[in-house]
DNA sequence: ACGTGCTCCTGTGTGC
DNA sequence: TGCACACAGGAGCACG
């Protein structure tokens, strides 16, 4: 589930959940969802500590402390949940943090596709991870710059979190059914027009789903996210949706609205 | 550089 | 109802 705005809506939870309190123990459950740190490191960087500022970059989670951050990636089930210090820890807690006072703060991840670690700075993250700018603070200009290098299917390269970080699946058919482009165009031949508007749709929709908290039956009518099924009705009535494989991945578009570039 | 296909893992939905 | 199978919104990797 976890795309950029599902993380920017848990970052917010973390900022009045997890702030300010105390760690008074950490608890690895399953280590294999660690990433470059052992539970050791990992208790030793964090207990007797609080959580100071809660960051995201595209779709990765930082939660800052004296001397490092927590990191977290969602994958695609991971989630951050606070819990009573009575609750009884959900089926599938990997990592728990716990406070002073017994809240506690839960990763759990059903398929482990996600990720905890620690590091020292954010930039050292993601300069391993190699990111990009994240998605909604890049420049246009750099956007535009960053996208146009490259041959591949321009959904490939929206995808892509070495060019620009924070466009999953779901919003890059959004954007690209929103800007009128083919996922199969290869983004060297768009134009700079197109990649600025597919920046600017890209942006707009994403800061919309965070709006209504990514419930899409209240997204504009407009949105290719309310019926982003084969055969569903495409928002603009001109055909019915179609779903390809784009790198792997389901894509759906209107093959009216998208056209293929004929170059 | 590019596309393809596999991998990590487990739950859910579909069709027989 | 049971069962097999395809599929899932991420991301890294090997291969040709």
């Amino acid at each position: 589930m976890p795309e950029l705005p599902e993380v920017e809506i848990v970052r917010r939870y973390l900022e009045e959940r997890a702030l300010g309190k105390r760690i008074d123990s950490v608890k690895v459950i399953d280590a294999s969802i660690l990433e470059g740190v052992t539970t050791r490191k990992l208790i030793d960087s964090l207990v007797g500590k609080c959580f100071t500022a809660a960051r995201r970059h595209g779709k990765q989670l930082f939660l800052q402390v004296d001397g490092g951050f927590l990191t977290a990636h969602l994958g695609m089930t991971g989630d951050l949940i606070s819990i009573e210090s009575e609750s009884p820890l959900p089926r599938f807690a990997r990592v728990v943090v716990g406070f002073q006072g017994g809240e506690r703060l839960v990763f759990e991840d059903v398929r482990k596709f996600g990720a905890v670690g620690f590091v020292k700075s954010t930039s050292s993250l993601l300069a391993n991870k190699r990111l990009g700018p994240d998605v909604l603070l890049v420049r246009e200009k750099e956007f535009v710059e960053r996208v146009r290098r490259h041959r591949k299917a321009i959904k490939i390269v929206l995808l892509d979190q070495r060019v620009v970080a924070g466009i999953g699946n779901l919003y890059a058919d959004e954007a690209l059914f929103q800007s009128g482009v083919h996922p199969n165009a290869s983004a060297s031949k768009l134009t700079d027009g197109e990649i600025e508007k597919l920046c600017r749709n890209v942006r707009r929709v994403l800061k919309r789903s965070i709006q209504v908290r990514t419930d899409f039956d209240r997204l504009p009518r407009t949105y290719l996210l309310r019926s982003r099924i084969e055969g569903g009705r495409c928002p603009r009535g001109h055909s019915s949706l179609k779903s390809i494989k784009v790198g792997g991945r389901t894509t759906i578009f209107c093959p009216r609205c998208q056209r293929p570039s004929k170059g």
